[in-house]
DNA sequence: TCTGTTCGTGTACTTATTACACAAAGTTAA
DNA sequence: TTAACTTTGTGTAATAAGTACACGAACAGA
């Protein structure tokens, strides 16, 4: 077994984002501090998925591997959304004492890089159990405790969620291979927190040629069924506008 | 005289954008290895504006004092363009001689936080001669050396500049307090690197009710003087469109 | 006063955006 | 087998935005 070297002054933190076809999630790890004698639980909040990058790897690298140890998948859309380098973000009192208690040499300043990491739900659910991993609403994290600055981290990584799906075709990372015009714009309007009119909605669609309706239909629902459609990559990338003008 | 200790393996590198009214420029620094003993030149070619944080300052300051060491302005606008470490981004022969021969105490492995800078030409100028520091056309980069990765860098800068600005009023960094149509339109077309009919973008201009004309006229030109303009952030802010619904 | 230069404007056509309501296709349960 | 329930899928009319395109007006300088 290879052991990596970390590298003590800069992390990542992935801000892992899921579509349950009704509300958007946010993957968090819970983390317990207990106290060695009593067993009282000293600290108990969330943190993001996040470590340490080791000597021998990139950015890129290691926010993959946290995600391929949490999830087990590879493949994982990763975007970074930032550097984040406060004197302050890793020294609250709370923050410290775990960091004391973990004691794996990490630096007291810790710059670090978030990447903003979606996944399609359906091929996941499974491995998350073995750890204290979790889904939670991004509209409860608000009222959530988060270590260190990660609270922070969140509502950037939603933001630059936010403005990316409007101009690229990111939407789809979080949905499976195929799904309904229905559930393409819950999840547009799970992530910006608005609603559209259906009919307006599907017309926009329309435009977009690379979504694409399949022969399937949707089985064994109890009412009318829905079309099955299609992200198809390659005529995105044939099609995309050059949009060389929406000044604002 | 206050002595900083710098973060080894940490650094931050400024893009630094400038539009002379003709075309946009980058800022790089020269850099030059002369033999010690023969005065031969070993290396001579060009860096961007970057250099190590110190351990009491967070990223953006480290930004910040660079620029102002080598524009001697302050409040340049300054943002976050990504974060590079891969692996061999400092380890081209070339770049380790320089690396040696400066001996600052660098690490191997150098993470290096990319920042855009967009200032505004008519305000400096004079301060860059006292340093081997000038202005490039963008045109040009492709055809020089640049160091390390900063080739590389700079693209990705010049990428975030583009979609950047077809979506904020970023592009009035790069201006005078006051300016004309014709200049905001060749500013649009140096950054996008298209062109654009003149009435059709004065159309667009006239709904960013943001721009707004000054009483002012040009003076003192052998044709048709051009009446400025000025951009104004409050306006902005308070009609801006919450541009909840452009999907691609 | 003539030349050269850049400024500033309008129209006709096509394409997108918005607001809004109801029948069709399934399942389930009586 | 029928009725109730639920979600799907569709169209129109009116407004706003985007595109393609050409010429007179205002100034300096010779």
């Amino acid at each position: 077994m290879i052991v990596h070297k970390i590298v003590p002054n800069i992390s990542v933190d992935c801000v892992v984002f899921g579509f349950d076809f009704e509300k958007l999630n946010v993957l968090l790890v819970e983390r317990e501090l207990r106290d060695e004698r009593s067993g009282e639980v000293k600290i108990r909040d969330h943190t993001l998925a996040g470590y340490h990058i080791f000597e021998d790897e990139d950015l890129d690298s290691a926010a993959a591997r946290i995600l391929k140890g949490l999830t087990g998948l590879d493949n994982i859309f990763l975007e970074q959304f930032g550097a984040y380098g406060q004197l302050d973000r890793v020294s609250a009192p709370r923050d410290k004492a775990w960091l004391d208690y973990i004691n794996k040499g990490f630096a007291d300043r810790i710059v670090t890089v978030g990447y903003l990491a979606l996944i399609d739900n359906t091929k996941v659910t499974l491995r998350l159990k073995e750890r204290n991993v979790s889904w939670f609403p991004v509209t409860m994290i608000k009222d959530m405790e988060l270590a260190f600055d990660h609270k922070y981290l969140f509502y950037e990584a939603l933001k630059s969620l936010q403005s990316k799906v409007k101009v690229e075709p990111i939407a789809f990372e979080l949905l499976p291979d195929y799904f309904t015009l229905s559930q393409l714009q819950k999840l547009y309007e799970a992530v910006l927190g608005t609603s559209f009119d259906k009919r307006n909605f599907r017309k926009r669609v329309a435009q977009m040629h690379y979504v694409i309706p399949m022969k399937k239909k949707q089985q064994g629902v109890a009412h009318k069924p829905a079309q099955y459609y299609l992200f198809s990559r390659e005529v995105y990338e044939k099609t995309r506008k050059r949009h060389i003008s929406f000044i604002i």
